[in-house]
RNA sequence: GCAGCAAGUUGGUUUGUCGCUAUCAAGUAAUUGGUAGAGGAAAGUCCGGGCAACACAGAGCACCAUACUUCCUAACGGGAAGCUGUUCGCGAGGGUAGAGUAGUAUAACAGAAAAUAACCGCUCCGACUUGUCGGAGUAAGGGUGAAAAGGUGGGGUAAGAGCCCACCGGGAGCUUUGGCAACAAGGCUUGCCGUAUGCCUUAUGGGUUGUAAGAUCAUGUAUACCGACGUAUGUAGGACUGCUCGUCCGAUGUCGGGGGGUAGAUCGCUUGAGGCAAAUGGUGACAUUUGCACUAGAUAAAUGGCAAACGGUUCGCGUUUACGCGAAUUACAGAACCCGGCUUAUAAACUUGCUGCAUUC
């Protein structure tokens, strides 16, 4: 998985006892405009951790505004994910991944980014 | 040319880099390459259908929706062309209302009075304290109001009044002409003469839920039911019964079959009352015929993130048009079963027809 940029359906989190096990059970900390949440899950192969990306509604009223905060954020993590990916793969984890975004407004995508990376080592961090 | 009215159309482009979804090809595979990938409103979910599941003898009542006329349409509460009232605009045009009235109710505030009207006023009669009181008549005048008992003039009268007459306005009845019709234009008769809204009446339509509908496949786990073996010479237990006998049923285990069905997957799922062009018919909505092309189908949900350039518009400066420089701005908005409408949002640009003003010939 090293020089790898892609982000494929393996690497995405879905089904909604999954999730709902995710948000109810795991652990959370806020990098703001992120709230992240992990929870360790079965080994798998495939792929070491996936991720949802929710931007409710009750913050961004219309759709297209959601979109692209989802997509900013998909992107941030897509670009920063190979370190974090590594040390997970070092120490031999499997998580799901959840990020809520919580700003009321549009932040730019340099914000988001570095957010986000703050937010992987921080992750990693925590793992024993 | 400027200002406007109506109808309609469009609503950015390119490059770099890293990706996403579907699909095709190559490869044992990792993967690589090609192609396609949001809207006019995809939105609100307000109407009408298709499709699907469930429900459903027939009739009436209730409830809800609609309501000028004729047409269009699969259908509509939508659209087209008209009609009538009202209202805004110099105008092109725009807004708004429109079944019926037999019965019944209400009409705030103000005002004497809101509908079988006497406060002031006017007139007559009576009384006496001679300018007041009482009675009767009176809708011409005053003021209030959204609305005051059709309007003007004359006759008439104690004063007045459709009380009577002329003209005007409206209604009702009969009728002629034009129009498919709403209706319009007239003729005759009739003094019949406030308005608005609701209840109400009439006609037409309406079963419910929505693609997370619904259909198919189905791992693991538990298991209805069936078979074999075993517990077993049918045990534990149960049914018949007050008890005993008797008769009947009969587990728990293992293996196999098997129905329903969770996670999940596939279908539904995109070719359709569709689109574009032309011709013909029609004032028009629209219809018919012929031809052409048909590539979004995701599912915690793809169609993008970042960076840059160009273009459009507006403003300022330089400046002869043109151009250059700088600044600002570049909308509304994201498919979720599919169609037909309606409503709402929208930077900017364009086309056609028309109106008013100004100018030139």
């Amino acid at each position: 998985m090293a020089d790898n940029y892609s982000f494929p359906k393996k690497q995405r989190l879905t089904g909604e006892i999954r999730i709902g096990k995710l948000f109810l059970q795991g652990k959370s900390f806020i990098a703001y405009p992120l709230r992240v949440v992990y929870l360790a899950d079965e080994k798998r192969e495939d792929a070491p951790a996936r991720i949802v990306i929710n931007v409710p509604k009750r913050r961004m009223k219309k759709a297209v505004d959601r979109n692209l905060l989802k997509r900013r954020i998909r992107e941030a993590y897509r670009l920063h994910k190979e370190d974090f990916l590594e040390k997970l793969s070092e120490k031999n984890y499997t998580l799901n991944i959840g990020v809520n975004y919580v700003a009321n407004d549009k932040q730019p995508f340099s914000v988001i980014e570095k957010k986000m990376i703050e937010a992987l080592n921080r992750i990693a961090d925590q793992l024993p």
